[in-house]
DNA sequence: GAATCCATCACCCGAAACAGTGATTCTTAC
DNA sequence: GTAAGAATCACTGTTTCGGGTGATGGATTC
Protein backbone atom coordinates (compact mmCIF):
# COMPACT_ATOMS: atom_id res chain seq x y z
CA UNK A 1 0.00 0.00 0.00
CA UNK A 2 1.63 3.54 -0.94
CA UNK A 3 0.73 6.48 1.22
CA UNK A 4 -0.16 9.21 -0.85
CA UNK A 5 0.13 12.84 -0.18
CA UNK A 6 -0.18 16.16 -1.95
CA UNK A 7 0.94 19.20 -1.58
CA UNK A 8 -0.43 21.85 -4.03
CA UNK A 9 -2.30 25.44 -4.18
CA UNK A 10 -4.92 24.24 -6.43
CA UNK A 11 -8.02 22.36 -4.73
CA UNK A 12 -8.82 21.67 -8.21
CA UNK A 13 -5.60 19.49 -8.80
CA UNK A 14 -6.04 18.37 -5.39
CA UNK A 15 -9.43 16.86 -6.10
CA UNK A 16 -8.78 15.91 -9.36
CA UNK A 17 -5.71 13.70 -8.10
CA UNK A 18 -7.46 12.42 -5.57
CA UNK A 19 -10.33 11.66 -8.09
CA UNK A 20 -7.74 9.76 -10.08
CA UNK A 21 -6.62 8.01 -7.06
CA UNK A 22 -9.23 6.60 -5.50
CA UNK A 23 -10.04 3.56 -6.94
CA UNK A 24 -6.34 2.43 -6.88
CA UNK A 25 -6.14 -0.94 -4.62
CA UNK A 26 -2.98 -0.28 -3.77
CA UNK A 27 -2.71 3.72 -3.32
CA UNK A 28 -3.80 5.05 0.06
CA UNK A 29 -4.65 8.75 0.46
CA UNK A 30 -2.78 10.73 3.32
CA UNK A 31 -3.66 13.96 2.61
CA UNK A 32 -3.07 17.15 1.42
CA UNK A 33 -1.75 20.47 2.05
CA UNK A 34 -2.02 24.06 0.20
CA UNK A 35 1.12 25.61 1.32
CA UNK A 36 4.53 24.97 2.59
CA UNK A 37 3.90 25.52 6.39
CA UNK A 38 0.93 22.80 6.30
CA UNK A 39 2.84 20.34 4.68
CA UNK A 40 5.65 20.70 7.04
CA UNK A 41 3.38 20.93 9.81
CA UNK A 42 1.58 17.11 8.87
CA UNK A 43 4.46 15.37 8.89
CA UNK A 44 5.36 15.90 12.25
CA UNK A 45 2.58 13.81 13.56
CA UNK A 46 2.01 11.62 10.05
CA UNK A 47 4.01 9.87 7.15
CA UNK A 48 3.44 9.29 3.92
CA UNK A 49 5.29 7.40 1.19
CA UNK A 50 4.94 9.43 -2.02
CA UNK A 51 4.78 13.05 -2.09
CA UNK A 52 3.42 15.02 -4.76
CA UNK A 53 4.60 18.56 -4.79
CA UNK A 54 3.56 21.40 -6.99
CA UNK A 55 6.76 23.45 -7.82
CA UNK A 56 5.00 26.40 -9.33
CA UNK A 57 3.54 27.32 -5.82
CA UNK A 58 3.95 30.97 -5.14
CA UNK A 59 7.27 31.86 -4.73
CA UNK A 60 9.99 29.53 -4.59
CA UNK A 61 8.03 27.83 -2.09
CA UNK A 62 7.75 24.23 -3.96
CA UNK A 63 11.80 24.33 -4.41
CA UNK A 64 12.68 24.72 -0.60
CA UNK A 65 9.44 22.77 0.44
CA UNK A 66 11.34 19.94 -1.36
CA UNK A 67 14.82 20.85 0.29
CA UNK A 68 13.32 20.71 3.43
CA UNK A 69 11.29 17.49 3.20
CA UNK A 70 13.99 15.45 1.41
CA UNK A 71 16.34 16.39 4.38
CA UNK A 72 14.46 16.01 7.10
CA UNK A 73 12.28 12.72 5.89
CA UNK A 74 15.15 11.17 4.07
CA UNK A 75 12.52 8.34 3.69
CA UNK A 76 9.80 9.80 1.52
CA UNK A 77 10.00 10.26 -1.89
CA UNK A 78 9.04 13.55 -3.27
CA UNK A 79 7.29 13.63 -7.16
CA UNK A 80 7.49 17.19 -8.89
CA UNK A 81 4.12 18.60 -10.50
CA UNK A 82 3.86 21.37 -13.04
CA UNK A 83 2.28 22.97 -15.30
CA UNK A 84 5.15 23.32 -17.17
CA UNK A 85 8.24 22.52 -18.83
CA UNK A 86 10.97 24.47 -17.25
CA UNK A 87 14.25 22.83 -17.73
CA UNK A 88 15.85 24.91 -15.03
CA UNK A 89 12.84 23.96 -12.26
CA UNK A 90 13.00 20.73 -12.97
CA UNK A 91 16.55 20.66 -12.49
CA UNK A 92 16.11 22.65 -9.36
CA UNK A 93 13.88 20.21 -7.93
CA UNK A 94 16.33 16.89 -8.46
CA UNK A 95 18.83 19.02 -6.85
CA UNK A 96 17.02 19.12 -3.81
CA UNK A 97 16.24 16.13 -3.28
CA UNK A 98 13.03 14.97 -5.64
CA UNK A 99 12.79 11.30 -7.23
CA UNK A 100 10.85 12.46 -10.44
CA UNK A 101 8.57 14.91 -11.97
CA UNK A 102 5.73 14.94 -14.08
CA UNK A 103 3.75 17.39 -16.05
CA UNK A 104 -0.24 17.98 -15.17
CA UNK A 105 -1.59 17.23 -18.06
CA UNK A 106 -0.11 13.77 -17.90
CA UNK A 107 -2.43 10.60 -18.60
CA UNK A 108 -4.01 9.12 -14.99
CA UNK A 109 -1.60 5.76 -16.58
CA UNK A 110 1.54 7.85 -15.97
CA UNK A 111 0.91 9.63 -12.93
CA UNK A 112 0.26 5.88 -11.59
CA UNK A 113 3.53 4.76 -13.28
CA UNK A 114 5.35 7.30 -11.64
CA UNK A 115 3.98 6.84 -8.01
CA UNK A 116 5.09 3.04 -8.54
CA UNK A 117 8.46 4.28 -9.86
CA UNK A 118 9.66 6.80 -7.62
CA UNK A 119 8.23 4.32 -4.61
CA UNK A 120 10.71 2.09 -5.61
CA UNK A 121 13.37 4.07 -5.23
CA UNK A 122 13.53 4.77 -8.99
CA UNK A 123 13.47 8.00 -10.95
CA UNK A 124 10.51 9.13 -13.34
CA UNK A 125 10.65 11.79 -15.61
CA UNK A 126 7.07 12.29 -18.16
CA UNK A 127 8.75 12.23 -21.73
CA UNK A 128 8.65 15.95 -21.95
CA UNK A 129 10.47 16.96 -18.61
CA UNK A 130 12.91 14.64 -19.61
CA UNK A 131 13.34 16.44 -22.41
CA UNK A 132 13.13 19.68 -21.09
CA UNK A 133 15.82 18.64 -18.42
CA UNK A 134 18.53 17.27 -21.59
CA UNK A 135 17.74 20.38 -23.39
CA UNK A 136 18.42 22.71 -20.29
CA UNK A 137 21.75 20.70 -19.34
CA UNK A 138 22.92 21.17 -23.45
CA UNK A 139 22.15 24.56 -23.27
CA UNK A 140 24.42 25.24 -19.76
CA UNK A 141 26.80 23.44 -21.03
CA UNK A 142 27.54 24.60 -24.29
CA UNK A 143 26.93 28.04 -22.85
CA UNK A 144 29.65 28.90 -20.69
CA UNK A 145 29.07 31.09 -17.37
CA UNK A 146 29.36 35.11 -18.08
CA UNK A 147 31.77 36.89 -15.19
CA UNK A 148 30.76 39.68 -12.63
CA UNK A 149 32.02 42.21 -15.02
CA UNK A 150 29.70 40.69 -17.73
CA UNK A 151 26.85 40.72 -16.44
CA UNK A 152 27.17 44.02 -15.10
CA UNK A 153 27.60 45.47 -18.58
CA UNK A 154 24.94 42.80 -19.57
CA UNK A 155 22.48 44.75 -17.02
CA UNK A 156 23.27 47.85 -18.33
CA UNK A 157 23.45 47.66 -21.82
CA UNK A 158 19.69 45.78 -21.36
CA UNK A 159 18.58 49.13 -19.77
CA UNK A 160 19.31 50.93 -22.71
CA UNK A 161 23.09 52.90 -22.00
CA UNK A 162 25.91 52.86 -25.04
CA UNK A 163 29.64 51.74 -24.48
CA UNK A 164 29.97 55.50 -23.86
CA UNK A 165 27.66 56.56 -21.48
CA UNK A 166 28.27 52.64 -19.70
CA UNK A 167 32.42 53.68 -19.84
CA UNK A 168 31.24 57.05 -17.84
CA UNK A 169 28.71 55.70 -15.29
CA UNK A 170 31.79 52.55 -14.20
CA UNK A 171 34.80 54.61 -14.79
CA UNK A 172 36.18 52.43 -17.21
CA UNK A 173 37.48 53.30 -21.06
CA UNK A 174 34.78 52.77 -23.78
CA UNK A 175 37.25 50.24 -25.29
CA UNK A 176 36.67 48.07 -22.38
CA UNK A 177 33.21 48.10 -22.65
CA UNK A 178 33.14 47.24 -26.32
CA UNK A 179 35.77 44.47 -25.05
CA UNK A 180 33.32 42.86 -22.74
CA UNK A 181 30.35 43.57 -25.25
CA UNK A 182 32.05 41.97 -27.85
CA UNK A 183 32.94 39.02 -24.98
CA UNK A 184 29.25 38.89 -24.45
CA UNK A 185 28.40 38.31 -27.92
CA UNK A 186 31.04 35.33 -28.43
CA UNK A 187 29.95 33.51 -25.25
CA UNK A 188 25.89 33.55 -25.62
CA UNK A 189 26.95 32.93 -29.33
CA UNK A 190 25.33 35.49 -30.62
CA UNK A 191 26.07 38.13 -33.28
CA UNK A 192 23.97 41.34 -32.40
CA UNK A 193 22.60 43.70 -29.26
CA UNK A 194 18.90 42.48 -30.25
CA UNK A 195 19.62 38.59 -29.83
CA UNK A 196 21.94 39.51 -27.17
CA UNK A 197 19.05 40.70 -24.78
CA UNK A 198 16.44 38.48 -25.53
CA UNK A 199 18.85 35.57 -24.69
CA UNK A 200 19.34 37.55 -21.58
CA UNK A 201 16.22 37.80 -20.82
CA UNK A 202 14.97 34.05 -21.72
CA UNK A 203 17.56 32.95 -19.76
CA UNK A 204 16.91 35.16 -17.27
CA UNK A 205 20.65 36.31 -16.83
CA UNK A 206 19.05 40.03 -16.35
CA UNK B 1 -30.11 22.02 -13.35
CA UNK B 2 -27.12 24.06 -15.32
CA UNK B 3 -25.62 21.35 -17.32
CA UNK B 4 -21.59 22.10 -17.50
CA UNK B 5 -18.91 21.20 -20.07
CA UNK B 6 -15.80 21.59 -19.28
CA UNK B 7 -12.47 21.79 -22.62
CA UNK B 8 -8.86 21.50 -20.93
CA UNK B 9 -6.03 19.27 -22.07
CA UNK B 10 -5.14 18.64 -18.35
CA UNK B 11 -6.87 15.06 -16.95
CA UNK B 12 -6.25 16.28 -13.42
CA UNK B 13 -8.25 19.66 -13.67
CA UNK B 14 -10.92 17.86 -15.63
CA UNK B 15 -11.34 15.12 -12.61
CA UNK B 16 -11.02 17.95 -10.30
CA UNK B 17 -13.79 19.89 -11.57
CA UNK B 18 -15.70 16.75 -11.84
CA UNK B 19 -15.02 15.98 -8.78
CA UNK B 20 -15.71 19.36 -7.00
CA UNK B 21 -19.04 19.11 -8.64
CA UNK B 22 -20.42 15.76 -8.51
CA UNK B 23 -22.12 16.71 -5.12
CA UNK B 24 -24.10 19.66 -6.29
CA UNK B 25 -27.39 18.96 -6.51
CA UNK B 26 -28.43 22.05 -9.29
CA UNK B 27 -25.52 20.83 -11.47
CA UNK B 28 -25.06 18.13 -14.07
CA UNK B 29 -21.86 16.80 -15.61
CA UNK B 30 -22.18 17.44 -19.19
CA UNK B 31 -19.08 16.09 -20.05
CA UNK B 32 -15.88 16.86 -20.75
CA UNK B 33 -13.27 17.39 -24.06
CA UNK B 34 -9.18 17.48 -24.36
CA UNK B 35 -8.98 19.47 -27.46
CA UNK B 36 -10.65 21.89 -29.54
CA UNK B 37 -12.09 19.39 -32.29
CA UNK B 38 -13.65 17.24 -29.64
CA UNK B 39 -14.71 19.88 -27.82
CA UNK B 40 -16.55 20.67 -31.74
CA UNK B 41 -17.42 17.53 -32.19
CA UNK B 42 -19.43 16.78 -28.60
CA UNK B 43 -21.97 20.13 -29.56
CA UNK B 44 -23.10 18.83 -32.72
CA UNK B 45 -25.08 16.64 -31.36
CA UNK B 46 -25.44 17.77 -27.81
CA UNK B 47 -25.43 20.74 -25.90
CA UNK B 48 -24.71 22.59 -21.95
CA UNK B 49 -25.84 25.50 -20.10
CA UNK B 50 -21.62 26.58 -19.09
CA UNK B 51 -18.67 25.42 -20.62
CA UNK B 52 -15.27 25.83 -18.76
CA UNK B 53 -12.55 26.49 -20.84
CA UNK B 54 -8.58 26.08 -20.53
CA UNK B 55 -7.36 29.28 -22.07
CA UNK B 56 -3.95 27.53 -22.34
CA UNK B 57 -4.04 25.02 -24.16
CA UNK B 58 -1.51 24.31 -27.14
CA UNK B 59 -1.54 26.94 -29.27
CA UNK B 60 -4.03 29.57 -29.26
CA UNK B 61 -6.37 27.10 -29.54
CA UNK B 62 -8.31 28.22 -26.41
CA UNK B 63 -9.10 31.19 -27.63
CA UNK B 64 -10.17 30.75 -31.09
CA UNK B 65 -11.92 27.81 -29.78
CA UNK B 66 -13.89 30.26 -26.81
CA UNK B 67 -14.70 32.50 -30.29
CA UNK B 68 -15.61 29.77 -32.64
CA UNK B 69 -18.25 28.64 -29.85
CA UNK B 70 -20.01 32.06 -28.90
CA UNK B 71 -20.10 32.15 -32.65
CA UNK B 72 -22.01 29.21 -33.25
CA UNK B 73 -23.61 28.92 -29.84
CA UNK B 74 -24.53 32.03 -28.38
CA UNK B 75 -27.06 30.55 -25.84
CA UNK B 76 -23.66 28.45 -24.11
CA UNK B 77 -21.78 30.81 -21.69
CA UNK B 78 -17.73 30.34 -21.64
CA UNK B 79 -15.83 30.51 -18.96
CA UNK B 80 -11.79 30.82 -19.25
CA UNK B 81 -9.98 28.54 -17.16
CA UNK B 82 -6.40 29.19 -16.32
CA UNK B 83 -3.17 28.95 -14.51
CA UNK B 84 -2.31 32.42 -15.24
CA UNK B 85 -3.17 36.08 -14.78
CA UNK B 86 -2.27 37.38 -18.12
CA UNK B 87 -4.02 40.36 -18.90
CA UNK B 88 -3.44 39.80 -22.16
CA UNK B 89 -5.29 36.92 -22.53
CA UNK B 90 -8.10 37.84 -20.67
CA UNK B 91 -8.96 40.32 -22.79
CA UNK B 92 -8.89 38.00 -25.29
CA UNK B 93 -11.32 35.37 -23.80
CA UNK B 94 -13.85 38.76 -23.27
CA UNK B 95 -13.29 39.72 -26.77
CA UNK B 96 -14.14 36.58 -28.04
CA UNK B 97 -17.45 35.56 -26.35
CA UNK B 98 -16.46 34.47 -23.27
CA UNK B 99 -18.27 35.83 -19.81
CA UNK B 100 -16.25 35.11 -16.76
CA UNK B 101 -12.56 33.98 -15.94
CA UNK B 102 -11.54 32.44 -12.91
CA UNK B 103 -8.12 31.04 -12.57
CA UNK B 104 -7.56 27.07 -11.15
CA UNK B 105 -6.10 27.73 -8.13
CA UNK B 106 -9.98 29.36 -7.07
CA UNK B 107 -11.60 27.40 -4.34
CA UNK B 108 -14.70 25.51 -4.75
CA UNK B 109 -17.25 28.30 -3.80
CA UNK B 110 -15.60 30.86 -6.48
CA UNK B 111 -16.38 28.11 -9.03
CA UNK B 112 -19.67 27.76 -7.98
CA UNK B 113 -20.25 31.12 -7.59
CA UNK B 114 -18.57 31.70 -11.46
CA UNK B 115 -20.71 29.22 -12.82
CA UNK B 116 -23.92 30.65 -10.93
CA UNK B 117 -22.94 34.13 -12.28
CA UNK B 118 -22.13 32.92 -16.23
CA UNK B 119 -25.63 30.78 -16.36
CA UNK B 120 -27.72 33.31 -15.02
CA UNK B 121 -25.81 35.65 -17.57
CA UNK B 122 -23.84 37.66 -15.54
CA UNK B 123 -19.94 38.47 -15.89
CA UNK B 124 -17.73 36.92 -13.19
CA UNK B 125 -14.08 37.81 -12.56
CA UNK B 126 -12.09 35.68 -9.40
CA UNK B 127 -10.72 39.01 -7.84
CA UNK B 128 -6.95 38.34 -9.22
CA UNK B 129 -7.93 38.57 -12.54
CA UNK B 130 -9.94 41.42 -12.70
CA UNK B 131 -6.81 43.18 -11.14
CA UNK B 132 -4.99 41.69 -13.68
CA UNK B 133 -7.03 43.10 -16.84
CA UNK B 134 -7.72 46.45 -15.15
CA UNK B 135 -3.87 46.72 -15.33
CA UNK B 136 -3.62 45.42 -18.58
CA UNK B 137 -6.16 47.85 -19.71
CA UNK B 138 -3.84 50.70 -17.85
CA UNK B 139 -0.95 49.65 -19.20
CA UNK B 140 -2.35 49.37 -22.92
CA UNK B 141 -3.60 52.90 -22.27
CA UNK B 142 -0.44 54.14 -21.31
CA UNK B 143 1.17 51.98 -24.06
CA UNK B 144 -0.13 52.22 -27.41
CA UNK B 145 -0.97 49.20 -29.57
CA UNK B 146 2.03 48.00 -32.38
CA UNK B 147 0.21 47.61 -35.50
CA UNK B 148 0.73 44.22 -37.20
CA UNK B 149 3.17 44.80 -39.28
CA UNK B 150 4.90 46.87 -36.37
CA UNK B 151 5.02 43.40 -34.49
CA UNK B 152 6.11 41.36 -37.34
CA UNK B 153 9.50 43.27 -37.47
CA UNK B 154 9.88 43.58 -34.03
CA UNK B 155 10.07 39.90 -33.97
CA UNK B 156 12.38 39.72 -36.44
CA UNK B 157 14.91 42.27 -34.97
CA UNK B 158 14.42 40.30 -31.67
CA UNK B 159 15.35 37.37 -33.52
CA UNK B 160 18.43 39.06 -34.44
CA UNK B 161 18.14 39.98 -37.94
CA UNK B 162 19.05 43.24 -38.96
CA UNK B 163 17.36 45.51 -40.94
CA UNK B 164 18.73 45.00 -44.77
CA UNK B 165 17.90 41.04 -43.51
CA UNK B 166 14.74 41.76 -42.79
CA UNK B 167 13.84 43.58 -45.38
CA UNK B 168 15.28 41.21 -48.07
CA UNK B 169 12.98 38.62 -46.17
CA UNK B 170 9.58 40.31 -46.26
CA UNK B 171 10.39 41.71 -49.55
CA UNK B 172 10.38 45.32 -48.66
CA UNK B 173 12.99 47.78 -49.19
CA UNK B 174 15.21 48.79 -46.22
CA UNK B 175 14.19 52.84 -45.87
CA UNK B 176 10.59 50.84 -44.63
CA UNK B 177 12.05 48.62 -42.13
CA UNK B 178 13.85 51.59 -40.83
CA UNK B 179 10.65 53.63 -40.89
CA UNK B 180 9.26 50.60 -38.97
CA UNK B 181 12.09 50.60 -36.69
CA UNK B 182 12.07 54.00 -35.70
CA UNK B 183 8.32 54.25 -35.20
CA UNK B 184 8.58 50.83 -32.61
CA UNK B 185 11.16 52.76 -30.68
CA UNK B 186 8.96 56.43 -30.83
CA UNK B 187 5.73 54.35 -30.15
CA UNK B 188 7.62 52.34 -26.60
CA UNK B 189 9.51 55.51 -25.88
CA UNK B 190 12.59 53.99 -26.06
CA UNK B 191 16.19 54.74 -27.77
CA UNK B 192 17.66 51.98 -28.93
CA UNK B 193 17.77 48.55 -29.82
CA UNK B 194 18.48 47.12 -26.20
CA UNK B 195 15.81 48.42 -24.61
CA UNK B 196 13.84 47.63 -27.23
CA UNK B 197 13.83 43.98 -27.26
CA UNK B 198 14.12 44.30 -23.07
CA UNK B 199 10.80 45.87 -23.27
CA UNK B 200 9.10 43.68 -25.66
CA UNK B 201 10.00 40.75 -23.95
CA UNK B 202 8.76 41.90 -20.76
CA UNK B 203 5.86 42.74 -21.75
CA UNK B 204 5.18 39.97 -24.15
CA UNK B 205 5.06 41.93 -27.12
CA UNK B 206 7.15 38.38 -28.43
C1' DG C 1 56.39 28.74 -12.96
C1' DA C 2 53.37 27.89 -16.78
C1' DA C 3 48.83 28.05 -18.10
C1' DT C 4 44.40 30.07 -17.84
C1' DC C 5 41.07 33.40 -17.15
C1' DC C 6 39.56 38.07 -15.94
C1' DA C 7 39.80 42.78 -16.57
C1' DT C 8 41.68 46.44 -18.56
C1' DC C 9 42.96 49.45 -22.70
C1' DA C 10 43.89 50.47 -27.80
C1' DC C 11 43.14 51.09 -32.87
C1' DC C 12 41.04 50.34 -37.65
C1' DC C 13 37.18 49.79 -40.45
C1' DG C 14 32.92 48.64 -42.42
C1' DA C 15 28.21 47.87 -41.30
C1' DA C 16 24.25 48.92 -38.82
C1' DA C 17 21.47 51.80 -36.12
C1' DC C 18 19.46 56.23 -35.02
C1' DA C 19 17.81 61.18 -35.89
C1' DG C 20 15.45 64.23 -38.83
C1' DT C 21 12.48 65.26 -42.65
C1' DG C 22 9.31 64.48 -46.05
C1' DA C 23 6.36 62.11 -49.42
C1' DT C 24 2.66 58.88 -51.45
C1' DT C 25 -0.91 55.52 -51.29
C1' DC C 26 -4.86 53.27 -49.00
C1' DT C 27 -8.08 52.24 -45.72
C1' DT C 28 -10.92 53.33 -41.79
C1' DA C 29 -13.48 56.29 -39.02
C1' DC C 30 -16.26 60.18 -37.88
C1' DG D 1 -15.20 64.27 -47.52
C1' DT D 2 -11.68 64.85 -44.65
C1' DA D 3 -8.97 63.55 -40.88
C1' DA D 4 -6.09 59.97 -39.06
C1' DG D 5 -3.29 56.32 -39.15
C1' DA D 6 -0.99 52.36 -41.42
C1' DA D 7 2.26 51.11 -44.76
C1' DT D 8 5.29 52.18 -48.03
C1' DC D 9 9.72 54.52 -49.86
C1' DA D 10 13.63 58.06 -49.93
C1' DC D 11 17.87 60.81 -48.63
C1' DT D 12 21.35 62.73 -45.38
C1' DG D 13 23.90 62.82 -41.73
C1' DT D 14 26.04 61.24 -37.12
C1' DT D 15 26.65 57.76 -33.71
C1' DT D 16 27.08 53.23 -32.29
C1' DC D 17 28.02 48.60 -32.99
C1' DG D 18 30.67 44.66 -34.18
C1' DG D 19 34.91 42.03 -36.34
C1' DG D 20 39.60 41.62 -36.09
C1' DT D 21 43.81 41.92 -33.55
C1' DG D 22 46.73 42.64 -29.91
C1' DA D 23 48.73 44.15 -25.43
C1' DT D 24 49.32 44.34 -20.18
C1' DG D 25 48.76 43.21 -15.25
C1' DG D 26 46.77 40.40 -11.77
C1' DA D 27 44.69 36.33 -9.73
C1' DT D 28 44.13 31.41 -9.60
C1' DT D 29 45.28 26.93 -10.31
C1' DC D 30 47.69 22.83 -10.98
Amino acid sequence: MIRVFIVDDHPVVIEGIHSLLQNETDIEWAGHAMNASSCLGYFVNNTADVVLMDISMPGTEGVELCKIMSEKYPGIFILGLSTFNQGLYIKKMIENGASGYILKNSSKEELLKAIHTVNNGGIFFSGEAGEALAEYQKSSKTHPELSPREKEILELIAEGYTNPQIAEKIFLSPFTIDSHRKNLLAKLGVKNTASLIRLAVERKLI
